[in-house]
RNA sequence: GCCCCUGUGGCGGAAUUGGUAGACGCGCGGGAUUCAAAAUCCCGUUCCCUUUGGGAGUGUCGGUUCGAUUCCGACCGGGGGCACCA
């Protein structure tokens, strides 16, 4: 029996597409475009099958829209800046960039190994000078169109390694690396104006039918859109700095008549201003500040607040003084930094209130109770209901109420309707090297200057250093020394780099034409875009989806682009898992060094330890249940790893990475081989026509093949591989199963050649390498995707369940267009159906062609 | 706490608009081939009942329907997102 050796076959194909630039890609091409894109790896050193399955989906789609006969852009790329390339060279003396480029030369070699059908003529690193610089332009564009400002604002400081650190590096309140107790600290920092694209970020989301809904989700929820009102509160006894009003948003106004108090932020002005003078404000304005970086710190936190001895007056009743409260729950960045409080309609004034014995009136009346009687415990209620307590608004609904109070409040000059977001702007400096240097200068005279478009890239300096903590770039000696680029004396470059996810905002348009010496090239790139299937993680749900987004209409504002959306089609693929092995030592155990013996049970190869098995998880290197793509192609081949990564799971779903699996996968590899090779009827010759009377055998095997050819096209169409591979292993039965008679050498071949296109998608190299044997000189790559001839697939017959009572009692097989009264007379007379209708009456009989007879008797 | 998804054999999972539940794969059992093994091929494989045959069955309990894995309600389990957002 022959047998398949993947590792030449597939080196060899991987070279003719290399050589023959098979997978080229011309943007002047007449053809449809299509654009398909994973998202780009971090050079993090070694491909894992993670990357392989998202790679390996994209290249299915990649492959089966050239074969329709599109003009398909897939290209490959490097998001290339970040962290753990500064960490390698504080842990082991190595440059970021020698660090990074060779983590790119060994992950490149891996995936070509892949055989993926990339344009690898288009590949560039986001750490590459020429791309960086591009993004200083955006940066500059940006902040001439009023999309970049800085702010001072908080950050996340990490006193030991002397930089800001992101939310997810600060773990249970302290630094990931240093584990020093994190402090709040204000800094000067760059932000782009995402807030300004809110609403256009939150309307265009209904236009992404291509999209999870899910995402979708996530982002509506992120954006976090709410409709309120806002209105000032007068101070009734103002003094010094106190001003005359505190603005407050609510989005609960109909409560108004609820209020007890009102609370402004720790960090609010009026706080500020109070803590200068009162040692106490100030202590618990610090202890607001130190408390509450992580979730449970959030959860468990008591409602703590500070009465200032201000009072402010109700909007509807002058005389009705309340107390204002620094409270700790009130947040600066969001609304106005200051809320009234209603304890009856909102869970933390409620808190606050019995805390500090302030009034809880109910104001909302829910249905069925007894205004008389009804009154808030330790549960406020924000449900619908019936105004009460509540002046003039009593007896309306409370939606009809919140309406009113707007009303009133505009009609009386002291608020107004207001929409409000979570989304906050994006600050984007980092105090790190390995990032793109955002490209301005500060001068004494000339304040914050954007550094000359010639003057670009800013570059960052080969020869830093990594041995004291915080960032390289400000301890460098001499890169930050510079002159202005508005008055040309001296002055100092920034020395923040940008935020990673700022790279990732726009390497698609680059990728369109990555030789442009603008960013991209306007309209060959809007010829391109939207990316038209874009695949990758979940983990990227909101951040990196959203900032694409926002770029690109920012970029449109900016008049770069005339695209709005970047990704037509998103699809989130699900992890891959693997089980976990645990030693008697209670080390972790690699897959490759767990060994079975003949009873069942498992031991290490290296120490012979018992080993036993664990709970399923994400493949994750610290609980080493990973396996090393290079091995399983090294052992089995792409095209096995390729189909098995396709199969069984649902693309959305986690998949189950299995020894087992990847057996089956190779076998079927081998099968398909045998077709080819060793036919279980002979071929046709090459180019053969169907004779006109044909064995019922072999007509049954062509329309297999041509259900199956609409099938697969079906499916890879919808992305769901997992039931194409289902189809095809469906297909492999039919075509081994007895076929004799007249054509059975032409259907054969028919179906043979049919299953090579097929699998061509998924398994590259072998579907290449049959073709070639079954005869042909042309590339699998280059031939089009096989068309179902509609006709054989029609059947003529239909087989039909019969159910007595909802039961099903027999099953018929009857011409497909059977007169109804025919079926029915049919079924009912079958002996199966008899049995149960005998000495029953017949109530009713439902007949749905095609599908069902339904008797119902008693 | 709020929002969302999900629950089908030993396992991963199939099942147009409600219409024969369990396709396909894995695993397992049996057989063929072989001196033997590997590889390959064939048969069986939801559970229960004594078989020809019947009964139950898609997390649980109800509802709608001639008919529910599919639609509706409540509950239970698993997963994800957000989180003091006024």
């Amino acid at each position: 029996m022959s047998r398949y050796n993947a590792k030449a076959t597939e080196a060899k194909w991987q070279k003719i597409w290399a050589e023959g630039k098979t997978f080229k890609t011309d943007s002047a091409s007449e053809k449809p475009k299509y654009y398909v894109l994973e998202m780009f790896p971090y050079p993090s050193g070694r491909i894992h099958v993670g990357h392989v399955r998202n790679y390996t989906m994209g290249d299915v789609v990649a492959r089966y829209r050239k074969a329709q006969g599109y003009e398909v852009l897939h290209p490959m790329g490097w998001d290339a800046f970040g962290m753990p390339a500064e960490n390698a060279a504080m842990e082991r003396k190595v440059h970021p960039a020698d660090w990074t480029y060779d983590n790119i030369a060994n992950m490149r070699n891996q995936l070509k190994h892949v055989g993926l059908s990339v344009d690898w003529d288009r590949e560039f690193a986001t750490c590459d000078a020429d791309y960086y610089g591009k993004e200083q332009q955006i940066f500059i564009d940006f902040f001439k169109n009023d999309l970049v400002y800085r702010k001072e604002s908080w950050v996340n400081w990490d006193p030991v390694d002397n930089t800001v650190l992101a939310n997810e590096q600060v773990i249970d309140g302290k630094g990931w690396r240093s584990g020093a107790e994190v402090e709040r600290r204000k800094l000067s920092q760059w932000f782009l104006k995402i807030t300004d694209f809110a609403d256009e970020l939150l309307e265009g989301l209904n236009g992404l039918d291509r999209w999870p809904e899910k995402v979708r989700l996530m982002q509506e929820n992120w954006i976090g859109r709410s409709e309120g009102l806002r209105f000032d509160f007068e101070v009734t006894n103002p003094s010094g700095d106190i001003p005359a009003k505190i603005p407050v948003y609510t989005t609960r106004p109909d409560t108004i008549f609820g209020a007890s108090f009102c609370a402004i932020s720790a960090d609010h002005p009026i706080a500020a201003s109070l803590a200068k003078d009162n040692a106490d404000i100030a202590a618990f304005v610090e202890e607001c500040r130190a408390g509450g970086t992580t979730e449970e710190a959030i959860e468990k936190a008591e409602k703590k607040g500070f009465d200032t001895g201000i009072t402010v007056a109700h909007p509807f009743d002058k005389s009705w003084k309340l107390p204002v409260y620094i409270a700790n729950f009130v947040l600066m960045e969001y609304g106005t930094g200051a809320i009234f409080a209603c304890p009856a309609g909102d869970q933390r004034d409620l808190d606050f209130a019995r805390k500090y014995d302030l009034p809880v009136l109910p104001i909302v009346l829910p249905e069925g109770e007894d205004p008389a009687a009804y009154t808030i415990e330790n549960e406020a209620y924000t449900g619908p209901g019936i105004m009460f307590n509540s002046r003039f608004l009593d007896g309306m609904d409370y939606v009809a109420a919140k309406a009113a109070v707007i009303d009133r409040a505009e009609a009386e000059g002291w608020g107004e309707r207001t929409v409000n977001y979570r989304l906050r702007d994006w600050g984007v400096s980092r105090q790190r090297y390995w990032g793109t240097p955002i490209p301005f200068v500060h001068c004494d005279n000339c304040g914050v200057v954007p550094v000359k478009s010639e003057d670009l890239p800013v570059k960052l300096p080969d020869d830093v250093s990594f041995d004291k903590p915080g960032n390289p770039l400000e301890h460098h000696p001499t890169w930050k020394h510079t002159t202005c680029p508005s008055c040309s004396k001296p002055a100092l470059r920034e020395t923040d780099t940008m935020d990673t996810f700022v790279d990732s905002s726009w390497y698609f348009l680059r990728f369109c034409t990555p030789d442009s010496d603008a960013p991209f090239d306007k309209d060959t790139t809007d010829s391109w875009m939207p990316v038209n299937q874009y695949i990758g993680g979940v983990e990227h749900a909101i951040l990196h989806l959203l900032y694409a987004r926002f770029f690109t209409r920012a970029l449109k504002k900016v008049g770069r682009t005339n695209i709005e959306e970047p990704f037509e089609g998103l699809f989130t693929q699900g992890m891959v898992n693997h089980v976990t092995y645990k030693d008697s030592e209670g080390e972790w155990v690699f897959p490759e060094q767990v060994r079975r013996r003949d009873d069942g049970t498992l031991f290490r190869s290296d120490n012979g330890h018992a080993v036993t098995e664990g709970r399923i998880e994400k493949m994750s290197k610290s609980k080493r249940n990973v396996v090393d793509p290079d091995d399983i192609i090294d052992q089995y081949g792409s095209d096995t790893a390729r189909w098995f990564v396709l199969s069984d799971s649902p693309p959305e779903r986690d998949l189950l990475w299995t020894e087992a699996g990847i057996e089956g996968a190779w076998r079927f590899v081998q099968r398909i081989y045998r077709m080819v090779e060793e036919p279980t009827t002979p071929l046709a010759a090459n180019g053969a026509i169907m004779p006109d009377g044909m064995s019922e055998t072999a007509q049954a095997l062509r329309k297999a093949t041509h259900k199956t050819i609409m099938g697969v096209t079906a499916d890879i169409e919808n992305l769901h591989f997992n039931k194409s591979v289902a189809r095809l292993y469906e297909f492999a039965n039919a075509i081994t199963a007895k076929l004799e008679g007249d054509g059975a050498a032409e259907a054969m071949r028919e179906a043979v050649e049919t299953m090579v296109l097929l699998v061509g998608p998924m398994m590259p190299h072998l579907s290449e390498e049959l073709w070639r044997r079954l005869g042909y000189k042309t590339l699998v790559a280059n031939t089009p995707w096989p068309k179902a001839l509609e006709e054989l697939t029609i059947d003529n017959t239909v087989k039909m369940a019969v159910q007595v009572n909802g039961k099903v009692r027999d099953t018929i097989e009857i011409a497909k267009d059977m007169a109804k009264e025919d079926v029915e007379a049919f079924a009912l007379a079958r002996p199966n159906v008899t049995k149960f209708t005998d000495g029953a009456t017949i109530r009713k009989v439902i007949v749905v062609p095609g599908r069902i007879v339904n008797i119902v008797a008693n």
